[in-house]
RNA sequence: GCACAGGUGGCCGAGCGGUUAAUGGCAGCAGACUGUAAAUCUGCCACUCUUCGAGUUACGGAGGUUCGAAUCCUCCCCUGUGCACCA
């Protein structure tokens, strides 16, 4: 790989890219100078961002953040992926009112590895830097750490919300995550970042950075957050622990439909954080909502159809999107439905005289949680099989064949016996 | 270590010896209505079975008292607060 200089884009047209959807830039003075100083000397500048791999999986929330940094890549910048293997030990306390539970170090490693998969989907494996935060973290010795620890005080990390409140509230707060902040901010020092990306909720750790690089004599990054979208609730953040998550690795059909779940308020801060769309060309598609000349259903099924797209191709962007239309517009069978293997002989399926039961059928579907649920969602005359409604207890193979569809509210599959 | 206050279903939070899987709120699920949604209304919301019935688990853990306990007692675990030298 050659190490040759590099003809940047001109400040504007940089800081045009940079600052679209970001929430905060900190300080932006110091970004610009920066970024000057990287197009004359042809010397990329080091953006880094941290990943803790706690949780396998990524969502649409954590996009947000991949997307710009994509954005800086695309600028001919380098963009480090950090991977805190070492700091996932502790776990972020950030928004949290309970400790972390530790992952061993199979876990993270083999989360790790689902990230850096997922996480290609976005950025370029050719030029993304990959690290892990234990390359210099666990060189770290006692002292070292006291010498770092000795830079901050008690008070000032409890300023954090997250840790006030708890404080406050008399919740307990190990010590240990006391060391997440200022383990983040030493990764900036290790890595000599010149800016720091993160959600808006890592304010204080992005800060850390800010406080080590200049203890350490190193020119201090500048940090720029990206707001934290909601995720189907519109309410709370996107969060796989909450629910209300859309897992950038699920099924085109399962993407598509959670994203026109969502409300019409939400679809908006969709397109914005979501898609590459220019701010100006989103307000005119909005204005046209308002003016009454474009239906919002039509929008959030572009908008469904455009993150569909991304991450599984324009083709199965359209079956998704053409199943998703008989499912619930025309309140039809689809043609795509996830499949599920049925073995007739499973525990209490069938009766003596060789009928289905029903209740057990829908928890074997994975349409219910518990055969009382499922019990119950019969009376409600939630079920249907091959689009007819459906509430008895049992119902004969003849009627429920193979490939039959089978429907609780929502949720839909095509029924295959085995055996 | 000592003292005090706490630990209830996904979360918050009632109950404080006796009808009852445990009031209420939130979240969730389903039905109606819709534009798929939101809002609204209705129903559901521990598990199992041969389900207008029956059984089994549940109120930090383990024992105990009692005809009967989430509720009383004992021990243990966990959290918070205060005390800890001068006394």
């Amino acid at each position: 790989m050659t190490t040759s200089a590099v003809t940047f884009p001109s400040l504007e047209e940089q800081l045009d890219l940079i600052t679209k959807g970001a929430a905060e830039i900190l300080p932006l003075e110091a970004l610009k100078e920066r970024i000057t100083k990287s197009i004359a000397s042809g010397v990329p500048m080091r953006i880094k961002a941290g990943f803790d791999p706690t949780a396998p999986d990524l969502h649409l929330g954590h996009t947000v953040l991949i997307r710009k940094l994509r954005h800086f890549q695309q600028l001919g910048h380098t963009v480090i992926f950090l991977i805190g293997d070492s700091t996932a030990l502790i776990g972020d306390p950030t928004g949290r009112n309970v400790t972390r539970k530790p992952l061993t170090p199979e876990q993270i490693a083999a989360n790790a590895e689902t990230y850096k998969e997922q996480v290609f989907k976005i950025l370029d494996p050719e030029t993304t830097e990959v690290r892990y935060n234990s390359e210099w973290l666990d060189k770290l010795g006692y002292a070292d750490m006291v010498k770092l620890m000795a830079q901050f005080t008690v008070s000032q990390m409890l300023e954090r919300e997250d840790f006030h409140k708890r404080f406050q509230e008399e919740q307990p707060i190990s010590l240990h995550e006391l060391l997440y902040p200022v383990a983040q901010g030493y990764d900036s020092v290790a890595l000599h970042a010149d800016v720091e990306l993160g959600g808006t909720d890592q304010k204080f750790n992005l800060m850390r950075g800010r406080d080590l690089q200049k203890h350490f004599a190193q020119p201090q990054q500048s940090i720029l957050m990206m707001p934290i979208i909601e995720g189907l609730d519109g309410v709370q953040k996107m969060s796989k622990s909450l629910g209300n998550a859309i897992g950038i690795k699920e099924p085109p059909a399962e993407m598509y439909g959670k994203l026109m779940s969502i409300s019409d308020e939400l679809m908006w801060k969709y397109w914005v954080y979501l898609t590459d769309l220019r701010a100006s060309e989103i307000d005119a598609m909005k204005a046209e909502v308002a003016a009454g000349t474009l239906h919002p259903m039509l929008a959030k099924k572009n908008l469904a159809r455009m993150i569909t797209a991304g991450f599984h191709g324009e083709e199965l962007a359209e079956v998704a999107a053409e199943g998703w239309a008989t499912q619930f517009q025309q309140r039809g069978v689809s043609e795509d439905l996830p499949v599920v293997q049925v073995t007739s002989d499973a525990e209490g399926l069938l009766t003596e005289s060789g009928e289905v039961k029903m209740a057990k059928l829908l928890v074997l579907a994975g349409l219910a949680g518990s055969t009382g649920e499922a019990t119950r969602k019969l009376a409600e005359n939630a079920v249907s099989v091959d689009g007819e409604k459906f509430a008895g207890k049992v119902i004969g193979r003849d009627v429920l064949g193979d490939g039959s569809a089978l429907r609780l509210g929502k949720k839909s599959v095509r029924v295959e016996w085995v055996g």
